[in-house]
DNA sequence: TCAACTATTAGATAAAGTCTAATAGAGGAG
DNA sequence: CTCCTCTATTAGACTTTATCTAATAGTTGA
């Protein structure tokens, strides 16, 4: 609705995709596979304990290779499991996510005023 | 993405719409009409400045009305100016606006999560 | 009279999010 | 050994949000 169009969400373009600087942030710390992630976010705040929609966290998996923010591959491995596809942060992934920090900080004011200015009409 | 889905917004189904909450605590102030509406949200810090999209915030505008959330009527005033559509908080729009308060403090606490996450990484 | 400002609406398209469900291997209960 | 649950991924259809462009029209001042 407002703001300069931006190709990718952590520039600010658009308000939701909370989901993409949490995976982002997972990501940096270790390689993972979309199912894991799945229960990762299922345990955050924003998720508090609900299953988040796996078929959105895919597709959104998807979109960020195809923007070029992390890179995958499918694991064979020895013992079990059909292949997982491994995700992993690229260098522009990095970056993303330090853009995201901002952009957050930037949200977190924003919201905070709008709490305020409700606070203030009760008051 | 995530979270069981709510038809308003303001119960927390989706992660967007913030300028919905800011409409509403516009208007729990008094009456006003969209385009000074769209002139105090780029007052904001969410804004700071930028021009909101006009169509997007008559489109909500009207949005909102249909959820009823919001009245409107058109002013044909004295003076001068043609029509302009005022709108005015309902009950309904009122209850939103205190679902909003909440749900944005939900929201603040998933943001300095990721926040968090994002900059123990660096650290 | 022409430009800038006020004021609203509509159309087209793109991006996000939700729901359903299909596919398939692995492990445990009975 | 069969059925159920869990792990794991993908696809289709659809709705909601968001963005951009632009049409329309009255007002005000240079």
């Amino acid at each position: 609705m407002a703001i300069k169009t931006a190709k990718c969400a952590c520039e600010g373009g658009t308000l939701i995709r909370f989901i993409q600087p949490y995976i982002l942030s997972f990501l940096a710390c270790g390689e993972d596979y979309g199912y894991n992630i799945i229960q990762r976010l299922e345990q955050t705040r924003i998720w508090d304990g609900q299953v988040p929609d796996a078929s959105g966290v895919y597709r959104t998996l998807k979109s960020m290779e195809q923007r070029g923010l992390v890179h995958s591959y499918i694991a064979t491995s020895e013992n079990s499991t059909q292949g997982r596809r491994v995700y992993s942060i690229t260098p522009a992934g990095i970056k993303c996510m330090a853009s995201w920090e901002s952009t957050l900080i930037e949200y977190r004011k924003g919201i905070d005023d709008i709490i305020d200015s409700i606070q203030k009409i009760r008051a």
